[in-house]
RNA sequence: GCGGCUAUGGCGAAGUUGGUUAACGCACCGGAUUGUGGCUCCGGCAUUUCAAGGGUUCGAGUCUCUUUAGUCGCCCCA
């Protein structure tokens, strides 16, 4: 009989995050929702099981991402429910269910973070279980919301010192130029079918504008002399579109139009774009943040009809070219050392006091020797050592090393705030040292 | 969904045309040194075992097949 060797992994796709990449998350999440704070942004939380309905009608029953990437699964109470692929909808949805548009100010201008799960060949910088952060503004039309959304996508890459990327625009107008844009569409390619590649042949009749982004065809004359969608534009979408160019002027955001941008998710109107970044040294590049306006979601599923726009990027994508050369563990660390077991219940408490007040302190229950607790003070880089013995204990003090002076002194503890005083002084001491030393 | 590459201890990795005991480094444990660690030195640390399973062979970590996983491309996407 073979014995099976159980290896309890992880899931394909999937990824633990240890202690000091979880560090970085935590540092990137803080700032991101500082600086989305600061452009009015408030935080929206919404499940990460959505009904599939919900997700294939919004996402497009087209796109690839219902086609073949979803997580689908029926509960035990038969319900059909789908691992959000993606922010949007379930935001949306909460925003309707919930008639935020009717019991808050429009726009609505709330962001999000969280996991989102697609089914696909994990590669570099793509997982199936990943992170997002993404912003929607509700509730609006106006195109300064598209160029300020940009914008706040623009502060935060530029505030992580990520400068070499620019942000490719486009509009697709408004439901008229669309469809006009679309027929037009249809009516160029209806004769010219054989010669386009299999998947563009289904997207003919799903949603020839994903024709324009295909990869096989991009270079041949067809897709060369396809209509354009500015000739298409009422005027009203132009204008909105020059006054979205005018205000990324205004504010120096590297931006540039390509016309043969469209994007995966039907749900898009009027302003779309993404932000490529650009060869680096790590050799990375691609798309690491898109978005656009929406302004038909709301109404596609049942609320009312609300201008939207938003975007969206990848924790993982950011948080590769993000430069963490800075030191982002540092902390005060107090390592009790007792010898012998009187001392080892005194300390406790000791211990217990200097945490309340903020000290992270730390001891080795299990070291048998005073070696053992050197060791672990080394290991939990502890900057101050505080020891003692029976002698110690009788008169009532501690002895403090301080590694980063490296000093030793004994402290009187008949009174705990005596002991605190010390530390606060050495800590006060330190950080004077640094701030002349820059 | 398609293709390339990879898979040796907790980690990083040697392993020559298949040929007795699977280098080395880091980490860890013990000792020299049980009221002061870090350095140094000594010792320990893969052994029906080289991702799992099958095949070729007198002999397989080395060749072959399958599966699984990782990784990098394509499609698509964040």
């Amino acid at each position: 009989m073979e014995v099976p060797i159980f290896m309890y992994t992880k899931v394909k796709g999937t990824y633990d995050l240890l202690p000091n990449d979880a560090r970085k998350y935590s540092y990137i999440e803080d700032f991101l929702k500082d600086t989305a704070s600061l452009f009015g942004y408030e935080e929206i939380r919404v499940p990460i099981l959505a009904t599939s309905d919900l997700i294939h009608r919004s996402t497009g029953e087209s796109s690839d991402i219902v086609t073949k990437e979803t997580y689908d699964f029926k509960d035990r109470g038969d319900r059909i429910i789908t691992l959000r692929p993606e922010g949007t909808a379930p935001v949306i949805r909460s925003i309707i269910e919930n008639k935020l548009y009717a019991t808050n100010a429009l726009p609505l201008k709330l962001f999000y973070m969280g996991e989102m799960f697609r089914y696909e060949r994990p590669q570099k910088g793509r997982f199936r279980e990943f992170r997002q952060f993404g912003v929607e503004v509700v509730g609006t039309s106006s195109p300064y919301m598209d160029a300020e959304v940009i914008l706040l996508a623009t502060t935060i890459f530029k505030d992580l010192n990520i400068n070499n990327f620019k942000v490719r625009l486009n509009t697709l107008g408004d439901d008229e130029s669309r469809n006009n844009y679309r027929n037009a569409l249809k009516e160029y390619f209806s004769d010219k079918l054989d010669s386009l590649c299999e998947d563009c042949k289904k997207r003919f009749e799903k949603n020839p504008l994903r024709i324009l982004d295909c990869k096989v065809d991009k270079d041949s004359e067809i897709l060369l002399n396809a209509p354009k969608v500015s000739d298409y534009l009422s005027q009203k979408s132009k204008d909105d579109f020059e006054i979205v160019k005018s205000y990324l002027d205004e504010l120096d955001v590297p931006y540039v139009v390509d016309e043969k941008l469209v994007r995966g998710l039907d749900y898009y109107t009027n302003t779309i774009f993404e932000f490529e970044l650009l060869d680096s040294e790590s050799g990375q590049s691609g798309t690491i943040c898109a978005g656009g306006r929406y302004d038909n979601l709301t109404s596609d599923l049942d609320g009312p009809k609300l201008g939207s726009i938003g975007f969206a990027f990848g924790l993982e994508r950011l948080i590769s070219i993000v430069n963490f050369d800075f030191d982002l563990t540092h902390s005060i660390n107090c390592q009790f050392i007792p010898i012998g077991e009187n001392a080892k219940k005194n300390l406790l408490k000791v211990m217990q006091y200097l945490r309340t007040m903020g000290f992270i302190s730390e001891m080795n229950y299990e070291a048998t020797s005073l070696k053992g607790h050197f060791k672990s003070a080394d290991s939990n880089k502890a900057r101050y050592l505080i020891i003692q013995g029976d002698d110690e204990l009788e008169r009532g003090v501690v002895k403090v090393k301080d590694k980063l002076n490296n000093t030793e002194e004994e402290v009187d503890i008949k009174d705990l705030n005596n002991l605190l005083d010390y530390l606060m002084d050495l800590e006060n001491k330190y950080l004077d040292d640094i701030s002349e030393g820059e």
